[in-house]
DNA sequence: CGGCCGCTTGAATCAAGTCAACATTTGTGG
DNA sequence: CCACAAATGTTGACTTGATTCAAGCGGCCG
């Protein structure tokens, strides 16, 4: 009775309403759990694969990668994050799925996802939703990454970062762990990693934010949101 | 027995298997039709919708907008695709739906695509498997917006334009319809349009394309799929 | 026919990239 | 616990891709 569904559940009743007996379907699914070192391929592209990976503990992110060598990393998950729940209807990975930090993963089979999905029409409802979401962060990073310069894309993964960590309960919105280089945050931003030093630099200059080495905390949340000309509401967490 | 959704269903067919009855389920429901100029918002950020627009003549888009009047184009849309199918299972439309050109949509009531996709799994999973597709690209554009300078970026749109019109029929894919204004391009692809002019010109000059207004033809498609890095593998079309 | 919208081009400016050096932290084996 | 190596963070000087501003052109529509 480990139920290590448990996170990616409590994840889903953020945003749709499911019975305990939908629930239950979903706790009562095994999935075995890996640990992985930081840089580690969970996923690489290309790769059939027959189960989802539930991020428990950690930090995992999707990268496209280019011909010649980069990548550019389009998705963050935090612990309760399914990162691949697209592959239950499409099961060939078209991305990478990588480890940002150590993680501690659960590997869901596909099967049993889509059982309970094709027997409760509720589930399969909410994890579409679920998978509208990511798609809906998706549209905000490509008008962001597309139309912004780079202090205000930091600042608005900033933003994203503490509702996140927030509606998981990870932390605060204003001060919360980023165990990342910066290196990492440069493949998220778009910019070099000089670049985004460089800009830490300027928001910690202006007060808008401290960054410890491995964790943020928001000085000015009004400022910075102004900033970011952010709006949470495309995460679609709970008022 | 006009089956407005007739160019939907076969969009679905191309990446699921659906039978004749489950078929026949989407291409009972009614739809109206309606037309628009371009440039019109089909739907507004933040207005509460209950029903998708299909687009089954001209082009559409789904934008993201700025607090200071600045928008940025997330997604394209061709006939036969759904511009949002997103807002089924979450109603409160997040972005614009703009079209671009005059277009002809049809409405689709939510109430009746739901009530299929609850009574057929198959249809629910069809639908899944198209909001991934729509995530996919959108991690794709992230990538290129990301990682990749101007020319790569307009390299890359037009092969990726020049699969889904030959994928959804509507031409081939070296020589195809595009009738955006260079403004409209620049908002999809993030510079100004002054640059996308002389993107587009620098193209020309080492005859990938020809572009005469309304319409591209590609002249050396294997180049520009190497200079886009361009792998359609991410569109999931068939082989 | 005239006005407007979209396309084209040039010159000046600016944000970000590149290259290079150095400082600091982390991690590891002796 | 120290010593060293490797990874990460920091800063400066220079280059480059893209923006901005401005002007002129061309074709389409009322």
């Amino acid at each position: 009775m480990t139920q290590p569904l448990k996170p990616f559940v409590e994840r889903l009743l953020l945003r749709s309403e499911l019975s305990r007996e939908e629930q239950d379907a979903l706790l009562s699914i095994e999935a075995p759990t890996v640990t992985e070192r930081a840089r580690w391929d969970l996923v690489r592209p290309g790769q059939k694969v027959n189960y989802s990976c539930l991020v428990l503990e950690g930090m995992a992110a999707r990268a496209e990668g280019f011909a010649h060598g980069g990548r550019h990393t389009t998705a963050l998950f935090l612990p309760g994050d399914m990162c691949d729940l697209h592959s239950v209807p499409v099961p060939i990975a078209g991305w990478a799925i990588t480890a940002l930090t150590d993680v501690r993963i659960a590997h869901v089979p596909h099967r049993e996802i889509e059982a309970v999905a094709r027997r409760y029409p509720s589930v399969a409802m909410a994890l579409w939703r679920d998978t509208v979401v990511d798609g809906s962060i998706l549209s905000k990073w490509v008008s962001v990454l597309g139309s912004q310069p780079a202090p205000q894309r930091l600042a608005h993964l900033l933003c994203e970062l503490g509702c996140r960590v927030e509606g998981a309960k990870l932390g605060s919105r204003t001060r919360f762990a980023l165990p990342l280089t910066q290196e990492q945050l440069a493949e998220i931003l778009g910019i070099t990693a000089v670049h985004v030093n460089r800009v830490f630099k300027r928001l910690r200059a202006e007060r808008l934010i401290n960054d410890d080495p491995r964790e943020v905390e928001i000085l000015d949340l009004d400022r910075l949101l102004r900033l970011a000309d952010f709006d949470e509401s495309y995460l679609l967490l709970p008022r």
